[in-house]
DNA sequence: GTCGTAGGTGTACGGCGCACGCTTATATCG
DNA sequence: CGATATAAGCGTGCGCCGTACACCTACGAC
């Protein structure tokens, strides 16, 4: 009976991905937002609670392309390998929306139900009780720490190199070691990494 | 010659840190911590050059309780859990400060300082060239996303509960390990995770 | 006591999230 | 086909934010 709508909640997300990708993290606002849509910033109140309700869309369009399916013939690591891996991937797609994703990273749907699969997984390979929480706490603390982490150096790569200019005498290992992981490439280093966190679980008992 | 100076960067980052404690983070802002040091909010700006300079002294003071020497006489491992748990006690006497704390955190000269010793330990231990890289950013990656998640579970305990009552047919994982989760404390969970990043590192050759 | 200098302040501007009330377009019904 | 109810969309304004700028003021050196 009334005026129909002429947004649904993925156009929403779509523009405010669309200024985050354009203008950055600090560009984001309900009324670039709108204004990316051709709208009047309070428009956007008939299709979100406030801003937080923006953040969370925009954390749902980042998680979407997130396959929760895991292939059965498989070992369980490189099951949880590949889960993980899913998710560095879709944050790097949208490297400004990190903070978002990092703040509000138990409000998707989908990765409620990413951390389902991964318990499952975790579960056959025979991890239960306490073991089983810890096993998969620390999984994500480390995928959330990287993630992070790869944000900041990927905004200031200028990071690493300072500290490779740091004076040699007070900060010798700090200085060497600057110099040897501005070879390393962030893929090889999440890869290495992730390796360590799962050859610790070692083999469930 | 001139007027003498009142306040000094110490005094400033801990009238911010009284704003956080009290009030938390989203009442900081340079008119608050003004308020606190019963000046004009424009005064701070004689000692500041801006936000960002405020919160970097913030990450200063919550860092400057952080001992950065480690007793010679332990394993390589236990130095390093020495090290890292020093860093979870002073986010934690701060929690309003940890997002600070992770936005800023190659900011602080005393955190330089904290990975030097880390790697030096770690050079000690036998890891060199890109296995020592590696190891200590998983270590560092496993912290910053540990002190996120307790950060965020401390918000919102509710999380883990909400998760709990999930429907039982679609989350048979997540709703018996959100109730297995609720009875761990963080403190375990800190120190277990942080015993499978170790154990993972394994004997360097 | 004078004076230069830096400390401290008040005002103002453009941004923000968002409450509130008005206008407008449309699907339905007479 | 026209009236109407209803929700969509918009404009204005408020109280925050960071901070630029011009001004006054207290002090130590001479």
């Amino acid at each position: 009976m009334p005026r129909p709508r002429s947004l649904t909640t993925d156009t929403i997300a779509a523009a405010a991905i669309a200024v985050l990708d354009r203008d950055g993290y600090t560009a984001l606002s309900m009324r670039t937002v709108a204004r990316e849509l051709n709208m009047s910033t309070m428009a956007l109140y008939r299709y979100l609670a406030d801003r937080d309700d923006l953040e969370r869309l925009i954390v749902d369009y980042v998680w979407a392309p997130v396959d929760v399916k895991v292939p059965a013939n498989r070992s369980w690591d490189e099951q949880i390998a590949l889960l993980v891996g899913r998710v560095r991937t879709a944050a790097k797609a949208h490297p400004e929306a990190v903070p978002l994703l990092l703040r509000h990273r138990q409000a998707s749907a989908r990765s409620v139900a990413w951390i389902e699969t991964m318990l499952g997984v975790l579960a056959d390979a025979g991890f239960s009780g306490n073991a089983r929480v810890i096993a998969q706490r620390t999984i994500v603390n480390y995928l959330v720490g990287a993630i992070q982490s790869e944000h900041l150096s990927a905004l200031d790569g200028a990071g690493t190199a300072a500290l490779a200019a740091l004076p040699r005498d007070e900060f010798p290992q700090l200085r060497e070691t600057a110099r040897i992981a501005s070879r390393l490439t962030p893929d090889t280093e999440f890869r290495r990494g992730l390796a360590i966190v799962l050859n610790g679980l070692g083999v469930p008992d």
